[in-house]
DNA sequence: CCATTTTTGGAACAATCAGTCAAGAAAAGG
DNA sequence: CCTTTTCTTGACTGATTGTTCCAAAAATGG
């Protein structure tokens, strides 16, 4: 098996993440993504076939990244409502920079059932995760005892949503601090 | 003044903010707007300019309303508590149909000054009401008296973003009731 | 009825779009 | 060295974009 010059497909990914994030699909055109991506155009549909293809791939990418992120902290603390606080504390320290899987959601709604399918495969994994990390800290007493955990989870998740979209329109990051800590106080 | 034939230039306005908020500014062109608007291509352009001039004016338009919306929630019951309660619930009620103000924010950022000037107009004045209201509800006693009335609504609009960003990724009324249940908890 | 104004529809515009083709440059393996 | 594979480049193709022009149709006011 040859192993001849090959450009680096996963930076190239990333780099196109980078700029759907920021335009959106139809907002980015072939010509900005070649440029960022740093590749031919040739390569570019020789590799991930055409535009939209790679778009699906690259909210899979973000998203799984995304999810990743959220697991590490979600596993960073020991005692599990630190952990809570450590995964929202991450949203609103990177919140600046745009997300891709609000953008698509707000692009596409459920009108994709490929992206659809992505949205949900993420959620799932992230949602398990959190659940169990909420049902030890309310065993610990450091949460709300009458609130079931997948309705708190959806409401972080909603809250990240709101904290990311508040970033998007200005808000400072002091702002943003106040409003994971105000996310965080509802499920106490 | 010769008053002739006119089309009702409101609701072709109306029409346009339909379209906008379900596909975005990039996502729409004009032939879908004349069709939607049922007007010919021509007087669109007599009348609004041009597309981005339409789309300005269309989340203008749409941000007084929904603005207007929210006040008179605001101003429906007696207690402070019960009105802000009010808010967030008809959020939860109209949160299948897709959010102007989310979408443009969502494909803008921050980076176009005529946009970013209307959100601001349309949050400064809906701020001013909901903060008046909170205050009240913490002279009652009905909320938490330590928050600032400034954090508390950024919380709630942030939270009514997260709702609506749910709505779109196909979440159940009962799950969005729920995140409005659980809003409203933070600042109890 | 006529004159004026507004709206319409289609044709045409240049610009841009996504995607393709072909030739050559660069890299890798022998 | 040469061959093979991969990547890049630029030109090219239709299709679609936003926008304008123009003439006909419709509606209004007198």
């Amino acid at each position: 098996m040859a192993r001849t010059k090959e450009f680096d497909k996963e930076l190239a990914l990333d780099a196109a993440v980078g700029v759907f994030r920021e335009h959106g699909f139809d907002g980015t055109s072939t010509d900005m993504l070649v440029r960022a991506m740093k590749i031919g155009r040739q390569s570019l549909y020789d590799t991930f076939g055409d535009k939209w293809k790679l778009y699906c791939l690259a909210v899979e990418r973000y998203s799984t990244e995304e999810t990743n992120a959220h697991l590490v902290m979600l596993r960073k603390e020991p005692r599990a409502v630190d952990s809570i606080r450590a995964m929202m504390e991450r949203v609103v320290e990177t919140a600046e920079q745009a997300c891709l899987g609000i953008s698509s959601i707000c692009e596409f709604g459920q009108s994709r059932p490929e992206l659809t399918y992505v949205y949900q495969t993420a959620d799932r994994r992230l949602m398990h995760a959190t659940c169990q990390r909420l049902e030890e800290a309310q065993a610990a007493g450091d949460i709300s005892g009458t609130l079931s955990s997948d309705e708190m989870a959806d409401f972080l998740f909603a809250s990240v949503a709101g904290i990311r979209i508040a970033a998007r329109s200005g808000a400072s990051q002091k702002q943003l601090k106040s409003l994971g800590r105000l996310a965080l106080r509802a499920i106490e």
